[in-house]
DNA sequence: AAAAGCTTTTAGATCGATCTAAATGGATGG
DNA sequence: CCATCCATTTAGATCGATCTAAAAGCTTTT
């Protein structure tokens, strides 16, 4: 429909200025709304656009004004549901604000990471949100503060001098806990994976923290497999312990989930003689059975708190350093009961 | 280390140049690793570039060259771990050629998909990886060929003029039957939801060829919820049928799992008296009881497929059309057994 | 009628790279 | 000793927008 000529490679502000009789730089008024063009004007160069069927560049503009109307996103990650509910999040707000999400997979390494953000900076993001790699080393927010680019931190944290947009995973792990003792539960214990990192040692706080003030032991820390699949053959640590747990707290809910398997396997009921509580709350809690209890952290949220911040900061660089720290919430369902009989 | 001129706000290329007493030009040839360019001369640039602290400015080097070192990627939606996997794919191989993915969510919305082309479109992107939404009308590929934007589709395809990456899904679900009919199953269903496209249509037709030629009844499809917490719950629907099931084939792993906590619920005893058979071989097929034997679809794989796909027509656009389609595998775990008395 | 104050429009420089086409310098050949 | 060739290097135009500072039209004031 819109009338193509096929012979100039491109349709520029110059080619819409020239049918709308006016200047390339009243063109370029109109395409960026601002309140200084008549309106009858406005409406001619629409009308131009529109005919010539003209497509905004991008890159020219970011070339003179500075800005790219792009942000970074970089997780370790994308396989994990986790860190894809957390881009959902991030892209959802940026998209809402006209800019689009330039992406990139750290690997949960540090190295990756940073030719990773190499790569951004030569890409002239306007800001990144970057969930940092478990090994990150202290330098590299130096570096970046070098850069002047800025930045969010989501779900884990290295600086407080960075905006950072997380969940309180310690007030969370500190109400699983309080749960499963309400439940009469005294020996419990912690199932983790995975790299250390900022989330993961303020869950280990929350969970020590909780069961330390409640003068309950709180060294019964196992670590299960990495890999998911072999998770279930992970249960019998619990009971290698001699002080025997009768419930288990889980670092996430792939544990949760992979536990349940394995304390199945062994020949428990989980949600009668042993109880068992994970962390997220991800869609499959409420279709296992027993149906999962879980704490919830809604990283969807989170993503979308850590855009809004980059999206403050964006328009006022100066803007002190902030955290918004997202409460969890706890989800009760089928796999906590009363303690019973000691279990095996 | 480098030291900086906090006055000067960029450093350029002429800078780089200057420093390393050569042109503008050669600088440029060094960086774009030209084998123009003198040893000697080379060595001097990349000294000098460490020196001044240089970043590329890629979006001045799009203006001119016309290639962004950019990919769009359109999926419908983020949070599912499906279309999470197949962009992780994609990432890799976009990185490791040394370009970016610019992401984009369709929501599975024709116009928001118009929208995000646009915009796609006016950051320059090189080409677009694209996991067309349900409701695509066919003029919308016309337009993209109109705009000569490289395109390969992934998952799900409207047209065979351009590139596709997929699964052999009718395949894969003749495959599933195949398997439960070798068990003695001969009352099969099939359990669907989601939005109709290319891949829906492919494995319904894949299950009811399958069906028919074995002269078995392929109208037993029942459609259950699209909340995943609700479909444990549309189990029952499965035996509402005068014909009633001994087994029943699953869209996907979501659906898959849903009905087997609903299976449960109904006092049925998976892979005993009613077997039961997913589609995409999630992670969580090894970790739930009974293990959910599932058909893998590998979208990781799909993902690297496509990219690479788009990869070669950016160094060869007059490529002829492709189609890369990738078999599945069946994964025989305990969610399946050998006909029993009849269910319920 | 000139001055002042608005609003609206504009010419021309500019951002930082790449491209083209030509220049430079040294080696080789007649 | 000049012509030819090859490998390097380069000046200057160029991509398509935005920015600055000033001009052009208006109306209002003096």
């Amino acid at each position: 429909m819109p009338f193509e000529d096929k012979k100039k490679s491109r349709v520029t502000l110059l080619d819409v200025a020239a049918r709308a009789n006016v200047s390339r730089a009243t063109a370029s008024l109109v395409i960026r709304k601002s309140p200084l063009v008549g309106a009858d004007t406005r409406a001619r160069v629409e009308e131009a656009m529109r005919e010539l069927g003209y497509v905004y560049n991008m890159g020219a503009a970011r070339l003179r004004a500075e800005r790219s109307h792009t942000v970074g996103v970089v997780v370790p990650n994308l396989t994990n549901p986790f860190f894809a509910e957390l881009l959902s999040g991030i892209e959802s707000v940026i998209d809402a604000a006209g800019m689009v999400v330039i992406l990139a997979n750290s690997g949960d390494l540090a190295e990756r990471q940073d030719m990773v953000m190499q790569r951004m900076r030569e890409h002239g993001v306007d800001g990144v949100i970057i969930c940092p790699a478990a090994a990150t080393e202290p330098e590299f927010l130096g570096r970046m503060a070098e850069w002047g680019l800025p930045l969010v931190q989501a779900l884990r944290h290295i600086s407080d001098d960075i905006d950072y947009a997380g969940v309180n995973y310690a007030a969370g792990m500190r109400e699983a806990v309080g749960h499963l003792a309400s439940l009469g539960h005294r020996r419990i214990a912690f199932a983790v994976h995975g790299p250390v990192h900022s989330a993961y040692l303020e869950r280990i706080e929350g969970f020590r923290d909780a069961m330390f003030s409640r003068g309950f032991d709180p060294d019964l820390i196992i670590r299960v497999s990495d890999q998911t699949a072999q998770i279930p053959g992970s249960a019998h640590l619990l009971f290698e312990n001699p002080d025997k747990p009768t419930a288990v707290v889980c670092f996430n809910d792939v544990i949760a989930l992979g536990l349940s398997a394995g304390l199945h396997d062994l020949g428990l009921k989980v949600g009668e003689n042993f109880s068992l509580i994970g962390f997220d709350d991800v869609a499959e809690a409420e279709v296992i059975r027993p149906r999962l209890t879980s704490v919830s952290t809604a990283p969807v949220t989170i993503g979308e708190n850590a855009a809004r911040m980059l999206l403050d900061r964006l328009t006022d660089p100066l803007l002190p350093p902030r955290r918004v720290v997202k409460e969890t919430q706890l989800h009760i369902r089928q796999s906590c009961g009363p303690i019973a009989g000691p279990a095996l």
